[in-house]
RNA sequence: GGAGAGAUGGCGGAGUGGUCGAUCGCGCUUGUCUUGAAAACAAGAAGCCUGCAAGGGCUCAGGGGUUCGAAUCCCCUUCUCUCCUCCA
């Protein structure tokens, strides 16, 4: 959702920013035509009211001084407004109503220094760190690995539920346990970040809070109640302050939090799905900041460098690239995307997505913040990002340290939450 | 699942049909005092929409109704608490 007043005031400037996403840009001119006509019934149903409310004053003010004939004849009057307030009332809400829905529709404007772009083919490196792992034999892909040491079972995940549901088995569940909690202990103690263990459904406000609806309902499960299973943390952690004023002093929030990630991947039929590459339910940890508006950027940049930290203390290879505006998608103003490196597949592997997102949620879920004591309540600016997710970097982390021998050695940090060096 | 109680401003908590958008306390802002702070005293401030402004409108969980007029009466929904039931 944008600033209405800013749809107004520059509507070429939000035009220009939806025409970069490769959005549909005359949602600005359905905007001003629908405000204007909202306005206009507005102002006359206001007019109709305060009549009528100067009307009932009056009344009440005659009865004090018994003058209950007057007060008799102002009553007929007022009734004689009803009507035409009452049929004012409902077209303002129907074209407030009508409003709303469209708002929903804008994409977020992205930032001026994203790079122009069509689709991923466009995303620039920001940057590399380490270098792809060198192999004296040919490396294996991780489901050939995790097949040997017997770490995931693919066939009886699909036998009780489906295609793209895994079952983890023995070490293949340790090792993605012990995953999940160094990367929770690394970004809260190394990190600075404050620990939420979010419910992993959510209600439908909710994911209108974060900009998953209306637009991507079918991308998510739902259940009879009319609740989702969360794609990602970000969703309950952002709606956590959901019609909430916040205090300054508070600023920033930074939370980091583990949960399961449910995606139903309606779009992506056949792509990048074998092994642990794209499955239905998988776990990570997402970092999320509610920050003022003047330091997101300087937190996106810092958030970026929170993920990598993980990579770094693991010892694997990856990169940083920059979305372009073609594959930012809606809700975003700058993203990176950190992707590590998998040469068991030869692919870049995203592994994390980090974004700032203004005040595109923050206006959506109406989270504000005072700037100072008593002063007029602002949108605060929200960020989140993976930190990270656990199926690819478990790919990874098992295609880079695979030996010539078969066995997997585990990485100095993780070995007190392995419990073992190496497997096999 | 059953029975009961409740939902009011940043927080706590009054208010049962007519200047109530709302007493009061905490917290907050400003001023006096102070080297500064604290304390004390005084003053001030709800949110949203609309308007250049003056102003106007809406909002006492949400929706609907009664009435000239609703925080207050009626109906529905949601949520919270207590007890019972059930369960990890």
């Amino acid at each position: 959702m944008l600033d209405r007043e800013l749809i107004r005031k520059q509507p070429d400037l939000v035009r220009q920013g939806i025409v970069r996403k490769k959005g549909d840009a005359s949602l600005v001119d359905q905007f001003l035509s629908l405000d204007a006509e909202f306005r206009r019934l507005a102002t006359e149903t206001g007019n109709a009211q305060a009549e009528s409310n100067a009307i009932a004053k009056s009344i009440g003010m005659l009865m004090g001084q018994k003058k209950f004939d007057e007060a008799e004849e102002a009553k007929a009057k007022a009734s004689s407004l009803k009507g035409r307030v009452a049929e004012l009332e409902a077209q303002e809400r129907e074209a407030e109503a009508k409003l709303r829905t469209l708002e929903l529709e804008f994409p977020n404007i992205p930032h001026e220094s994203v790079p122009e772009g069509a689709d991923e083919n466009d995303n620039p490196v920001v940057r590399l760190h380490g270098e792809q792992a060198k192999f004296e034999f040919e490396p294996k892909p991780h489901w050939d690995i995790a097949d040997q040491h017997k770490m995931i079972d693919l066939a009886r995940g699909a036998k009780i539920t489906g295609s793209g549901w895994v079952v983890y088995t023995g070490i293949g569940a340790k090792l993605q346990r012990a995953l999940f909690n160094f990367m929770v202990d690394f970004q809260t103690e190394q990190n600075g970040y404050d620990e939420i263990y979010p419910p992993f459904v959510v209600n439908r406000e909710s994911l209108i809070g974060t900009g998953n609806l209306p637009k991507f309902e079918d991308d998510l499960y739902k259940t009879q109640d009319d609740f989702f299973l969360i794609p990602t943390a970000e969703v309950p952690v952002t709606n956590l302050y959901r019609d909430e004023i916040l205090e300054a002093s508070q600023l920033p929030i930074r939370h980091a939090a583990f949960s399961g990630c449910f995606r139903r991947e309606a779009g992506a039929a056949g792509k990048d799905t074998r092994g642990l590459l794209r499955i239905h339910q998988f776990d990570k940890v997402e970092m999320v900041k509610f920050v003022e508006p003047a330091a997101a950027y300087d937190e996106l940049e810092s958030m970026v460098v929170d993920a990598e930290s993980i990579l770094q203390a693991l010892g694997l290879h990856y990169r940083v690239i920059e979305l372009c505006t073609g594959d930012m998608g809606p809700k975003a103003t700058k993203i990176y995307d950190v992707e590590v490196w998998a040469p068991g597949v030869g692919k870049y592997l995203e592994v994390s997505s980090v974004g700032n997102f203004g005040d595109y949620q923050s206006r959506r879920a109406n989270i504000r913040y005072r700037p100072e004591a008593g002063a007029k309540p602002e949108f605060v600016h929200i960020l989140n990002g993976s930190g990270v997710a656990v199926p690819r970097l478990m790919a990874a982390l098992l295609e880079t340290y695979q030996q010539a021998d078969g066995s997997v050695q585990i990485p100095e940090v993780l070995r007190p939450y392995v419990g073992r060096e190496k497997i096999g």
